[in-house]
DNA sequence: TTGAAAGCGCTAACAT
DNA sequence: ATGTTAGCGCTTTCAA
């Protein structure tokens, strides 16, 4: 019951051409006539023809789509990132597809298939938290599909990365604590795997250094699940709440942690930050309006799409074998509560 | 640079039979023997062979996707319907593309074609908040594309619709705000164009009414770009607040508009509920964090989106031209602030 | 300057 | 049961 669109043989036929010489006409060629193109463009136009995508696609062995593989779309950081890659790869002629890993490795595995089964010209990917075992990915980029990282790298494989400088972002919020008098600062993070999780740690920790304490282990408590399970980060608080000491502050390392640790606390009525500081990283668009006011770190989600895209789509049009990769690093931006 | 992927023709070479044989026996036809058939599976299976997509939907005059547009995916109503969408279509083999109208006209006509130039199969549609005029989508249809309409639907188009009992639910929102006492209730709604509109702001009428209170307009405010500015929400705040007597609650009828009205009552200092009530639609999972404890009306969302995808592809596969078209209505659920 | 023909990967009607 | 051929819509040699 699908309407069919004209196509270059009906052009062809209605003005007594070849088809040829209809497409010569409508790729603007120089080997045509002025007058037999002019034609051939008011009869296209007045038909409202468009080429037929997957004809052009099936000859140019070329799909002119991208896939991206992020946690979940309902994630402030995600879709802002996903805005920032359409924007860029839409202008360009890429049509994007999303999916979802849910933080599942084997979900993770699945999709890309899916992907590599729909013909994507490249991959943009933040591999989950539960990833461990990278062969999906290397088997994939060895048989020639471009693949960008984005905010959660891999060190095995050799391509453009982009994130933001998670180590610098950490540190500020953790000094940011101390500047306020904490000093039992505790660390709820995201899967131990990933990049973005030993980066800011790793600045966590120097943060504390900077004050001269010690980073206490006991105190730096990893979610594999990537905060998608409550319970998970339930349990990682209730343990910190136990610990003595008891820590007076809580720096999460990601947008579902702020939250989870959030909810976490106001569930066992822990007041923010009165009885427990807390500061994270979250782009969420709602985090002023929360019951207890939080300094975030911020990332230019926006802006870390729009230069992974471009350098997926310049991996993409390359002639030659690209070895120059290119590691991009943005800035966070540390936000305090609006008063 | 990209990886040559095995053809069907690779694999008849190798195995010195035609393609066609192949291709029976990779689609299990039965005019082949079984001998052939297990020689062809087997060599496939190790060549990890996948059909190109993009050949058989030039073959089939089917691309295998659909296209979706919604307002914006960072919204959790949306996404959450986006979920619901991608769980049914990449089950029975469809791609989704995801596409944002940002509450605007000139960019939901422009996706549509967009879309419409990448051959979707079919459309599901949330008509923005700025959209009145339906030609872009009557001409589609006219043409033949299949469109499903779900949350914000049009009359004039007679197709498969799914949505929420949208009078129901701000009929229960109204009414529990009325039982808690209030009786100066104002209505931030969204564009006067869109169904929701019109169906929650009867549903919030109906309410007043069955407590004998005559709904005074101007108590209703419009938000055009149904919240994506803030300006507008904080202009009908305003308004609202200049109102004699000064109205003690506000029903909010869309998440953005609800955390919208948050946002600016915040800003003027207004405590939420105490000097102005606030209830609405609002699929945020953050809602319960936020600083004022709110009652919201929930909306299967998830669920919206699988019945719409179901739909819809039903009307994709269909053989015959479908006449009788159903519009689905599911229920709201109200959630009160956790204690 | 234009047309004829081949080919992208696959399926299916038509031989054999 | 298997092979040959045409064709989906388009571009691009190769001929004229």
């Amino acid at each position: 019951m699908k309407y069919k669109a004209t196509t270059i043989k009906d052009i062809a036929k209605a003005l007594n051409l070849s088809t040829s010489t209809v497409s010569r006409a409508l790729r603007d060629s120089h080997e045509i006539s002025a007058a037999t193109k002019q034609t051939v463009l008011e009869y296209a136009a007045k038909l409202n023809f468009q080429p037929n995508p997957i004809a052009l696609s099936l000859k140019e062995r070329k799909s002119h789509s991208i896939g991206v593989i992020v946690a979940e779309i309902a994630n402030s950081f995600f879709s802002q990132i996903i805005n920032g890659i359409e924007s860029v790869a839409n202008e360009k002629g890429y049509t994007v597809i999303i999916s979802q890993s849910h933080e599942n490795f084997e979900k993770e595995v699945r999709t890309l298939q899916y992907l590599a089964s729909r013909s994507i010209d490249g991959l943009l990917i933040s591999v989950s938290s539960a990833t461990n075992d990278l062969q999906h990915l290397k088997s994939m980029y060895q048989s020639g599909l471009p693949i960008v990282f984005f905010d959660r790298t891999v060190e095995e494989i050799q391509t453009h990365k982009v994130m933001v400088d998670n180590y610098q972002g950490a540190y500020n919020a953790t000094l940011h604590l101390l500047e306020q008098g904490f000093r039992r600062i505790a660390c709820v993070a995201n899967s131990e795997h990933l990049s973005i999780t030993k980066e800011r740690v790793g600045g966590y920790m120097a943060a504390l250094q900077q004050y001269k304490i010690e980073p206490d282990p006991t105190l730096i408590k990893y979610c594999f699940h990537g905060g998608m399970l409550l319970e998970e980060v339930e349990l990682a608080v209730k343990e910190l709440l136990a610990v003595k000491p008891r820590p007076t502050a809580i720096f999460a390392t990601s947008d579902k942690l702020t939250t989870g640790c959030m909810r976490v606390l106001k569930k066992h009525k822990i007041a923010v930050p009165a009885a427990m500081a807390l500061t994270g990283f979250s782009n969420s668009e709602l985090i002023h309006l929360l019951h207890a006011p939080i300094t975030v770190v911020q990332q230019p989600a926006y802006e870390m799409g729009q230069v992974a895209t471009e350098l997926l789509l310049q991996l993409i049009e390359s002639k030659r074998p690209v070895k120059d990769f290119k590691t991009k690093m943005l800035q966070t931006k540390l936000v305090f509560p609006e008063k």
